[in-house]
DNA sequence: CTGTTAGCGCTTTCAT
DNA sequence: ATGAAAGCGCTAACAG
C-alpha cells in the first residue's frame, strides 16, 4: 500500500495524496476530503524511510543519555515522552553506559540518521563527542546541567548551586561532621561535589575521609552497603549528603538496622525527590530536581526550533528546590 | 559523503564500497581493507533511510509497553539494550499509556517503519491491536504473560501461578485475613489477582472487602495511601499482598508510620523483587521476575529468527521465584 | 570478485 | 490547484 496505490484509487497522481496530508491546505476541499477518507479505508501508512530519503530529514529526535538504569531517566523520558506524543516526531535512546567509546558510537549511529534533533545528558568534557556534535546539522539540547556552555541549546539545574544548598541545610540543621555518599565522579554530580566543598571547607568542616563511593549505579542497596562502610570507619559522622535518594534510601535502611535515630542522631539529605522519598518514615530530606519537566521543556525547544521560533534562549535553569522533611528535622533547629 | 563519494575515491563503485561493508567476503581482501580505511578516513556513516528503502526492511526494533513510569520497565530496557548493544540495531520505544486508541495508534507508526522485529506487552485483548500484530511482517515477541497464546512467540512468566503462590506463601505464614492492594486491572495482574483467588476461596479466606486500588501507576506514596485505606475499612487484615514492590513499601511505611509490626502483626508481600526488597527493614518478601532476562531473552529471540535458526519455542517460560524475607516471617512460622 | 542497471516510496522542482 | 519528471542513497538482481 503506498502512495501511488492511494493516487490510482482516487484518480489523482501521487504528489496531490502527499499534498494532502502534509499540506492539506494546499489541496481543494473536496479533493482533500476524498483523499483523507480513501487513507483511512485503505489504511495507508506513509513510508517513513522514503519520506526520510526524500527531505533528507527524519521525523526522529535522538536521546541520548548515560544511563537509563537509574530512576531520574524515566521521568525524564516521561516529560519527553508527553510531549512528543501529539506530534508527528518519534524518539529514539541510547545510552552509554558511561562509556565514551560507546557514546561515540552511538552518536554516529544517530547522524546516520539525519536526526531532526537530539538531546544529549553527559557528554560533558569528553571531546570527540562535542566535535561529533558540533557538526550535527539539527537542533541540540545538552540537558541537566546548566553550568556549562552549551554548543547549541542548555537546559537543566545548576548542580554546584544544589550541593551548595545541601550543605548549606546540613549545617543549618546543626550537623557537624558531614559524609558524602555515593560516586560524584560524573560531571554533573562532581558539580555537587565542589558545590557542597565550598560551603563546608571554609567553616573547617570539609573531610575527605567522610566521602563513600562505588562505581555502580546508584541504588538502594548500594547506599546501605556505603552507609555501613562510612559508620565504621568515621563512627563520629552525624550526617549524609547523597548523591541521590536511591542512596539515602538505602543509608536509612541501614541506620534503622543498625537503631541509629534518623534525624535525632543523624541526618540525611538526598537528591531528585524520588517518588518514595515523601513516603518513607522518616521522610527524605532531598533535592528536588525538574526531571519530568526537563523532558518536556527540552523537546518543546526542539520543536520551538524546527517552527524556526525567534530569540530563544541558549540556556534554561529550571531551578531546583530543597524540601526539608522529616530526615533532618532536628527536634532541637526546627526552623 | 554518500557511498558514491566513497566509491569516487577508491576508485571503484558504489556496489563494492557497500559490499566491503555489509559483506565483506565478497570483497578480495586488499581492496576492502583500502576501502574500510578510506571508510574510517573520510567519517562515511551509512544512510539509514536509504538502506530501509532498498531492503524494505529497517534495522530498527519496535517495542512497546504499556507504561515506562514503572520501575520494572527499566529493567527490562536495560536487557533489551545489552542484548541489542553487539548489533547493528536500533531499538523504537513507545508506550501507550495504558490506552488502547494510543497503542493503536503507536503501532501503526511502528509498522510504517518496517520494523525488523517486535516487542510489546500489555496489549493482550485488545481487538484492533491484535489485528494489526497479526499482520506485521517481522519476527514479534509478546513479552511479560506466557499464559496467553502469542501471535508469534511469548515470552515471561506465569502470572496466575504467582498470584497462587503469593496466596499460599501467605497462608503458609499463619496470616489469615489476606488482602490485596493495587490496581489488578491490567490483564497480567488480573491474572495473579484470579490465582491468589483460586487459593484463597477454598479455604473461605477470599474477602472482596480486602481488595484496595486506585487507578494509577504504582508508585510508594500509592501503597502507603491503598494501606492507610485498607486498615480503616478492615482493621482485622494481617497480610497483604502487592501488586508490585513500590506498593509493598509503601505498605511497610505505612504500617512504621502507625507503629504496626511487620511481621509479627502484619505480613506484606510485594511483586517484582525491586533492588530495594532486600534492603528494606523489614526485607520484602517478594515474588521475583526476571525482568532484565526478559528483555535480553526477547531481542535474542528476534535475532535468531533473523539468524533463520529453526525449531524456536513458540513460548518460553523463564519462571518466578518466591522470596520468603523479613516481611513474612513470623517468629512462630518460621519455615 | 566487480560492475551495470534499475528501483525502493516519497518529495522536490518546475510546469500547466 | 494539480501534474510530470527527476532524484534522495542505497542495494537486489543480474551480468561479466
Amino acid at each position: 500500500m503506498t502512495l501511488a496505490d492511494v493516487a490510482r484509487a482516487a484518480g489523482v497522481s501521487a504528489i496531490t495524496v502527499s499534498r494532502a496530508l502534509r499540506n492539506p491546505e494546499q489541496v481543494s476541499p473536496n479533493l482533500r476530503h476524498a483523499i483523507l477518507k480513501l487513507v483511512d479505508d485503505l489504511g495507508y501508512v506513509p513510508d517513513f524511510a522514503a519520506r526520510t530519503l526524500a527531505t533528507k530529514k527524519s521525523s526522529v529526535f535522538a536521546v541520548l543519555v548515560p544511563s537509563m538504569a537509574e530512576y531520574i531517566f524515566m521521568n525524564v523520558m516521561s516529560g519527553i515522552e508527553d510531549c512528543v506524543r501529539p506530534t508527528e516526531y518519534r524518539i529514539q535512546y541510547a545510552n552509554s553506559h558511561m562509556d565514551v567509546r560507546e557514546e561515540i558510537r552511538q552518536l554516529k549511529l544517530f547522524l546516520g540518521q539525519n536526526p531532526a534533533g537530539i538531546i544529549v545528558s553527559g557528554t560533558e568534557g569528553h571531546v570527540e563527542s562535542m566535535e561529533l556534535l558540533q557538526k550535527v546539522g539539527c537542533p541540540l539540547v545538552q540537558i541537566m546541567d546548566t553550568g556549562l556552555e552549551p554548543i547549541d541549546m542548555g537546559l537543566g539545574i545548576n548542580h554546584f548551586d544544589a550541593g551548595k544548598a545541601a550543605a548549606q541545610h546540613l549545617v543549618d540543621c546543626g550537623y557537624r561532621h558531614i559524609g558524602l555518599l555515593g560516586d560524584f565522579a560524573g560531571k554533573r554530580a562532581e558539580r555537587r561535589y565542589h558545590g557542597f566543598h565550598s560551603i563546608l571547607a571554609p567553616l573547617g568542616l570539609f573531610d575527605p575521609a567522610f566521602i563513600f563511593s562505588e562505581d555502580r549505579s546508584p541504588s538502594v542497596r548500594g547506599g546501605a552497603r556505603l552507609m555501613a562502610r562510612l559508620l565504621e570507619t568515621a563512627p563520629e559522622i552525624d550526617a549524609v549528603f547523597c548523591r541521590s535518594d536511591d542512596i539515602a534510601l538505602g543509608a536509612l535502611f541501614e541506620c534503622q538496622r543498625r537503631g541509629i535515630r534518623v534525624p535525632e542522631d543523624f541526618g540525611i539529605c538526598g537528591f531528585s525527590d524520588l517518588s518514595f522519598a515523601n513516603t518513607s518514615v522518616p521522610a527524605l530530606t532531598t533535592i528536588r530536581v525538574p526531571r519530568y519537566e526537563m523532558g518536556y521543556c527540552a523537546v518543546g525547544m526542539l520543536l520551538d526550533r524546527e517552527k524556526g521560533v525567534q530569540d530563544m534562549p541558549k540556556v534554561v535553569d529550571l531551578g531546583f528546590q530543597l524540601i526539608h522533611r522529616e530526615s533532618t528535622r532536628r527536634p532541637k533547629h526546627q526552623d
